[in-house]
DNA sequence: TTAGAAATTGCATTCGCAGTCACCTCCAAC
DNA sequence: GTTGGAGGTGACTGCGAATGCAATTTCTAA
């Protein structure tokens, strides 16, 4: 009754010898474990559990048979009972983003601290959404971390299976869901309110794609600050969140203002680096005694000494945990309502901008 | 005998009611299609296999009956059965190299086109591997690819339980592994020589971490190359691919040599960058007028106009897909014998170092 | 029309482990 | 010596799907 595989019944011996596959040894089970031990496979299985009760004789009786065994307990099989893959998925729109790496790295060590492996989906277009969720559904991971946008039917299909779903640096317009964000609204507000103080009143905004929230956010934080301040007319050019956005954002700004203006709000720092590029070397502009600019994460390049962006750093870290937190907060008890936790960036002043 | 779980004998009804839990569906099963469409469970099953054996009309009934119970196929029973978790292990030491997140998504790419799916490890600290060699060997992975370093010791535990591995950009010197990297000696010879060439004499190598096999390549080719021209006690400073080592390496190298070098060989692009950045707003150096820099990899950064990084650039998208094709083929035939891949980079000549 | 081949379908079993329940041992309290 | 736990342990079942095999249906060709 011990191990089934490794000692078939007699009459079926000739049927399981066959090909061995060299180098194909078959992983060892608890029964195996449990035979070579001489218990039962209830015992190794507890053994492994901690918290279980087991008489010290017999955890190292097992403990040794496990380990001249090189028994490693089966994820696979454990999660089909307990209904708990100790799995979640994180789903990032594109990687090259560079400031997506920072927040993927740290995900993943938040959620590895916690005894949890991460399933990593990439999408290399939008539309490859619904495929990704078919794949996430499959694996049946107890929740998931989204960098990427969702329609709301999606969202739905979550609440419908039951997987509890955090939004990184998105959420949703017209439902409730648990979010982590960077609420930049107020350091947009304040950067534009320094800018505008050191004296600077021709403006330049170059936006993130449609879809970002954190992007509108800023945009329009920016825009309306700058209304505020009787500042209006302030051309906004669409971008991608790359370098190009930023060096075609510049020039198509100096296009329409008929100069190049005195300064710029770009939506994240790579297209601040972009910019601050294009504004040199093609524009011949000296930064920031010309033209001023500044941007939004502080991603690593932003503090490099050709840089030295200013920009408005989010608290990845602490954004990173917080979203683990709260997505195993929701594994454990699925009935815990949308939450959404804001957080506030931090400005760091580069000498990219004149702010005083 | 169909919904076991929701055709309850009769006596157990009482228990198998309470607490429902608002939310918390259970997921639909194949017995539950079955039942539904009134069909085996065996049926469903073959249903979703592609090339099963199955008749129009059943396919249609089942689908059905699926598409009205929500139901998705769960990938950790199949896997169970089948011993193929369609999952892989990508282990990376730290994602904050800049250089990484672009493979990883290149391999998340390739092997999502294959219908895997990624399990992303990502290591804290060196010493961490066990831990996450533990948890590789319990998700029952089919394959692994390892950017981080491993033992022989470890390498041979791989061997042991039948996972293949494939090494990206690394590989073990007194071992055959399989492993996809790219071979750089020539190039750096290469520009070693173009360097030489337009009259540089003076140079200093800022070298990657000790564990870096391409790193060591990198810089072993180089000094070799130097020394056939005749260029020999170059400095080499230890550094540790991340921006910081380039300045710091740059000022070190300038202390050892009495002046700057006249061209920094530097083992990876940001390194360089910061090379790049030390000399000119530290030391005042025009690049590449009075000091020539070079670097390895090709990354985004290494294009912008600040730096126009003279560089030897991976073919990353290639490497990536023989990465996984290899890593599949070893999961198809565990008995391929271990391969090396060696690709060549190529020369990007930017505007960082004079070489004519 | 019918034997025989080919295509479908269902039954029963299996994957590896966790949890339930019954049972057993040992010891303190009475 | 009996009783009542508490702490351990093992037999057994089932998580959800795949699959060999046998039973059945459908199709093909004579």
């Amino acid at each position: 009754m011990a191990s089934r595989r490794n000692q078939p019944p007699p009459d079926a011996l000739s049927a399981q010898d066959s090909t061995p596959l060299p180098g194909a040894a078959p992983r060892a089970t608890s029964y195996d474990v449990a035979l070579k031990a001489g218990v039962s496979q209830s015992a190794v299985s507890r053994c492994f559990k901690p918290g279980a009760s087991v008489s010290t004789r017999m955890r190292e009786r097992v403990m040794r048979a496990a380990r001249e065994l090189g028994y490693t307990p089966n994820a696979i099989a454990r999660s089909l009972i307990t209904r708990r893959s100790n799995l979640i998925a994180i789903i990032i729109s594109n990687l090259t983003n560079l400031y997506y790496p920072e927040v993927l790295s740290e995900l993943t060590a938040q959620a590895g601290a916690r005894g949890i492996r991460v399933l990593l989906f990439t999408l290399p277009t939008e539309s490859e959404i619904d495929h990704v969720l078919e794949q996430v559904w499959q694996y049946r991971v107890d929740g998931v971390v989204s960098a990427a946008r969702l329609s709301s039917e999606q969202v739905a299909s979550f609440e419908k299976r039951g997987v509890p779903l955090i939004f990184y640096n998105r959420y949703l317009k017209d439902k409730p869901v648990n979010a982590v964000f960077c609420d930049q609204s107020d350091g947009a507000r304040i950067m534009v309110q320094r800018l505008y103080g050191a004296g600077h009143r021709k403006f330049g905004i170059i936006a993130g794609p449609r879809d970002s929230v954190v992007g509108q956010e800023r945009v329009k934080a920016s825009t309306e600050r700058l209304a505020e301040l009787g500042v209006t007319d302030v051309p906004v050019i669409p971008g991608a969140y790359d370098y190009d956005s930023g060096v075609n954002g510049l020039h198509e700004l100096t296009r329409r203002l008929h100069r190049p203006p005195q300064a710029v709000i770009c939506a994240n720092d790579v297209m601040a680096i972009g910019c601050m590029d294009a504004a040199r070397y093609d524009l011949g502009l000296l930064v920031p005694k010309r033209i001023s600019i500044v941007g939004f994460d502080g991603v690593g390049p932003s503090a490099w000494s050709s840089y030295r962006l200013t920009t408005l750093r989010q608290p990845v870290h602490r954004m990173a945990e917080s979203a683990i937190s709260m997505l195993m907060d929701r594994v454990q008890n699925p009935n815990l309502s949308p939450e959404r936790r804001v957080f506030s960036g931090a400005l760091i002043e580069g000498t990219s901008a004149r702010l005083r």
